[in-house]
RNA sequence: GGAAGCUUAGCUCAGCUGGGAGAGCAUCUGCCUUACAAGCAGAGGGUCACAGGUUCGAGCCCUGUAGUUUCCACCA
């Protein structure tokens, strides 16, 4: 056993406890076939991000979780994965397989407990493979095709962003009313827009044939604006006519809707911007602007030349790219799609089905929901870097070949054929990940041994864009869900409210918290909030509080490390235990299985929330107490106690680790001379065998009398010190004597007895539910206040057994409340007035 | 436009299938009691958003209202 430093200070041992795992490969995990296999698939993070709260919070519930596990004897591995599709546009190189990115160092100090020997990320080897055997599959299936559409697309990463890259709010915007006039000089169009901007990319204008207003202008041409181009009106039923003034511009390149009408007109297309988000160099007089210089430049010409009938405030939809923040705006791409409604019918079957569980379970809706009802999904993008669409085309005849081959042969004309120019989207890859990770499209004896993997942990932000993705491609590729599980946490917010993101870059700065209070508290304050699928709001004095808790531990670990002897051995749980030892034992017990309750049914923050309970109040405030009387007091059964209290100890180590891993690794290794890891001890659970629950519930009267001696004391200002002896009138003669030393120890008492009908002229009473103590002092009370005191217990006594009558009382309570409700009842009203005739005769 | 969640102590939030309103922080009182004063021992503080309903009994179930958040769709 070593001593433990005066103070808790995360600085010096989290470093040093991480490193000792790394060294001994605590983190790795094997097909070992005596072991229950457990992997854990980290949805793949930003990689180019510091890590910011949101993501703090994920990766501590992920790793509490896998903690758990693995000292419940899983073989455990938690599979780091990072997107990297930021870093491939941000740095514009591909990146090499990073396993040295600043976001894993940022997991390491949180913690973190993933198997580091075997990073993946979005587009490594593991997901290419994987993805292009998963490509052609879907494409033999019938399920891809190649085809054009309008695409949020980022100026800042020039590439389309698909809906998991896209965030959006809503603001205080304008909408312009503007007049096109008509060809034929007969007057003027009307109509509203919000993107004057794009006016210059206009198609045509369009109404709904339903709409009497428009009855007749539907097929006549009116001139653009500033460009004077004609375009036609036409009828379209996509038109609303309660928008604006029920004409609508038709602008295929911006906008989905007229992308359609344009195709299906064979209305031409005009592009307007570059893939840098600037205006192309045909449009002369605006050329090389950017969106927001165009829309000031149109709106002034468009007023100039009398083309703008007024503007008024209306709420527009900003819509801005998850990554980098900049505000996306649109372009066409000629790209991959999957028909996603037809792809996940397995999936929406098997979820409806209940072939896996989503906690919370009103999230299983929203997914089955999104799997039965899905647009077309983009799954290629137009980026040099990523994992290249495994198709070919044929240069010469136009022919298409999709295949897992490196280079095809046109099977027409015999030529060699062109790889797509084009990527897969991220997405593609992400939701292969569950079995890509453990080596698909290889039958690898992990991908037998770990998939499908037991749990998925993710934001419930993430259910319809990529959860619900990774169940229907799982079911396609692998004929089962990809999980047996799949738990939804909450979101992290400011102090305002808002959802802390990449782009936002707002809330604490989990690195800095960590830098300030440690690890653990971070985390603890993190998971200690949560209740599965409920956003959360951390403010550093939940930090602090957390770290308190930490520092409750030290202290509690350098009290029993003190208390041990030098020669001390750990030997296990004594054959026999004294009362408090039952009590104690027993509580742990109890403690371990409402632990695995809370767990099961995914409410971590309860689970930790009710460790720390314990730890404050029953451990360090009641246990450690009796502990050091019982050492102190009994010389010749020490020995056996210190074992208690060394098993206490370790059971709270064991419990708490996966919350808070470091702390907890540092006094087990002080305790056990650096012999074991708490990371690899067993976690506590229920066992019948200390299931002492009898005799814990009759100590809890001897810590109310303790309590209430205690508080007599204080309300009569008679000190600790002032002992004297104590009279007992109780039916529980045998448990307060066992007690005794409680008494002498630590309520000040000089010796018990044991007796009936006391009368003192002069002494405290202080009465409890089993036991009626007189306590004569030699020197003279406050008679009044004793009596006052126990006037007020009376009275509330009084109120309590009234309430409980009134609850017997009532009419059909008695009747129709179930049996046990009305013996509680009954039982608790026994008490009070049992109690009730103590205190009478204590006040006579 | 469609759907879901939330509203409990001054603050941040627990409260699982309906049976005596809880935690942490903050406040107040008393204590340097040999692990811990960033501590210990206590105390105060809530018509559980509002209005109805079901029930012997509602923070919990049902309906409605208000505020708030999120998701999906649309946003010309």
């Amino acid at each position: 056993m070593r001593m433990l430093a005066a103070h808790c200070e995360p600085d010096a041992y989290e470093g040093r406890i991480y490193q000792k795992w790394m060294r001994d490969h605590s983190f790795c995990a094997d097909t070992d076939p005596k072991r229950m296999p457990f992997a854990l698939v980290m949805p793949p993070p930003e990689a180019s991000a510091q890590m910011h709260l949101g993501q703090a919070f994920s990766f501590t519930v992920q790793d509490v979780l896998i903690r758990r596990m693995r000292m419940l004897g899983c073989s455990a591995r938690w599979l780091p994965c990072a997107d990297t599709a930021a870093l491939t546009f941000a740095e514009g190189t591909a990146p090499a397989e990073p396993t040295d990115l600043p976001l894993f160092r940022q997991m390491m100090k949180l913690g973190c407990s993933c198997d580091w020997s075997n990073i993946q990320n979005t587009a490594g080897a593991a997901c290419r493979a994987a993805a292009k055997t998963a490509f052609v599959n879907d494409y033999e299936d019938g399920f891809l095709y190649r085809g054009s559409h309008v695409a949020d697309w980022c100026p800042q990463c020039r590439a389309p962003l698909s809906a998991v890259d896209v965030t959006g709010s809503t603001e205080q915007g304008t909408s312009w009313h503007l007049r096109f006039p008509f060809a034929d000089g007969t007057g003027y169009l009307f109509l509203m827009t919000t993107e004057p901007e794009t006016l210059l990319a206009d198609a045509a204008a369009a109404v709904n044939q339903k709409d009497i207003r428009y009855q007749n202008i539907i097929g006549k041409t009116v001139l653009l604006p500033l460009s004077g181009r004609a375009i036609p009106v036409l009828a379209d039923s996509a038109v609303s006519m309660d928008s604006g003034t029920g004409v609508r511009r038709v602008t295929p390149a911006f906008d989905a809707h007229s992308y359609e009408i344009a195709v299906k007109r064979g209305l031409p297309v005009p592009e307007l911007l570059t893939a840098e988000g600037t205006v192309l160099a045909e449009y002369a007089a605006y050329a090389g602007k950017s969106l927001t210089e165009l829309r000031e430049a149109i709106l002034r010409d468009l007023k100039d030349g009398g083309f703008l009938v007024k503007s008024e405030p209306c709420s527009i939809r900003k819509t801005v790219c998850r990554r980098c923040g900049t505000e996306v705006t649109k372009r066409i791409a000629a790209q991959w799609y999957l028909r996603s409604t037809e792809f996940a019918e397995p999936a929406a079957e098997a979820l409806k089905s209940g072939d896996i569980r989503i906690i919370p379970a009103q999230y299983t809706a929203r997914c089955l929901e999104r799997l039965t009802d899905a647009h077309d999904q983009r799954i290629s993008r137009h980026a040099r870097h990523g994992i290249p669409v495994p198709a070919f085309h044929c240069a010469d005849c136009g022919e298409m070949l999709v295949t897992e081959e490196k280079s095809a042969v046109c099977p027409k004309c015999g030529k060699a054929m062109q790889p797509d120019p084009d990527t897969l989207e991220t997405g593609f890859a992400a939701s292969l990940l569950p079995f890509a990770l453990l080596g698909y499209p290889e039958r690898t004896d992990d991908l037998q041994y770990y998939y499908p993997a037991d749990t998925l942990v993710t934001g419930y932000d993430l259910v319809t864009p990529w959860v619900s993705g990774m169940l229907a491609a799982a079911m396609r590729q692998t004929d089962q869900m990809p999980f047996r599980q799949v738990v939804l946490h909450g979101l992290v917010r400011d102090s305002s409210g808002r959802k802390i993101t990449a782009a936002r870059r707002n809330g604490y700065d989990p690195l800095a918290l960590i830098e300030d209070h440690g690890a653990d508290a971070v985390r603890f304050a993190l998971i200690s909030r949560s209740a599965a699928g409920k956003d959360i709001r951390l403010s550093e004095t939940q930090v602090i509080a957390a770290k308190r808790l930490a520092e409750k531990l030290w202290n509690c670990a350098r009290f029993v490390l003190g208390s041990l002897p030098g020669t001390f051995r750990y030997t296990g749980l004594p054959e026999t235990l004294r009362i408090e030892e039952q009590w104690i034992v027993a509580r742990c017990n109890q403690l371990a299985g409402d632990v695995d309750a809370d767990m099961e049914r995914g409410a971590f923050g309860a689970a930790a929330e009710r460790i720390a309970h314990f730890i404050r109040q029953t451990f360090s405030g009641t246990y450690l107490a009796l502990a050091g009387a019982r050492l102190r007091a009994d010389v010749n059964g020490r020995a056996a106690s210190e074992q208690v209290l060394c098993w206490v100890l370790r059971r709270m180590l064991c419990m708490l680790h996966p919350f808070m891993p470091f702390v907890t690794e540092e006094i087990w290794q002080a305790l056990t001379d650096c012999e074991s890891s708490v990371i690899s001890a067993e976690y506590p659970v229920y066992e019948s065998s200390l299931d002492f629950s009898q005799a814990a519930g009759d100590f809890e009267h001897v810590l109310e009398a303790l309590r209430a001696v205690r508080r007599s004391r204080k309300a009569l200002h008679i000190p600790n010190t002032l002992r004297a002896k104590f009279y007992f009138e109780t039916m529980d003669v045998d448990l307060f004597s066992a007690s005794s030393l409680f008494f002498e120890q630590l309520a000040g008492a000089k010796e018990l007895e044991f007796g009936q009908d006391y009368r003192f002229r002069n002494a405290m009473h202080v009465v409890t539910g089993r036991a009626h103590i007189a306590i004569p002092f030699e020197q003279p009370l406050i008679r009044d206040r004793q009596h006052a005191l126990l006037m007020e217990e009376a009275e509330v006594l009084r109120r309590d057994a009234e309430q409980v009558q009134t609850l017997l009382h009532q009419p059909g309570f008695a009747e129709k409340a179930p049996e046990h409700v009305v013996r509680a009842a009954r039982e608790r009203r026994a008490v009070l007035r049992e109690r009730l005739v103590r205190l009478v005769e204590a006040l006579s």
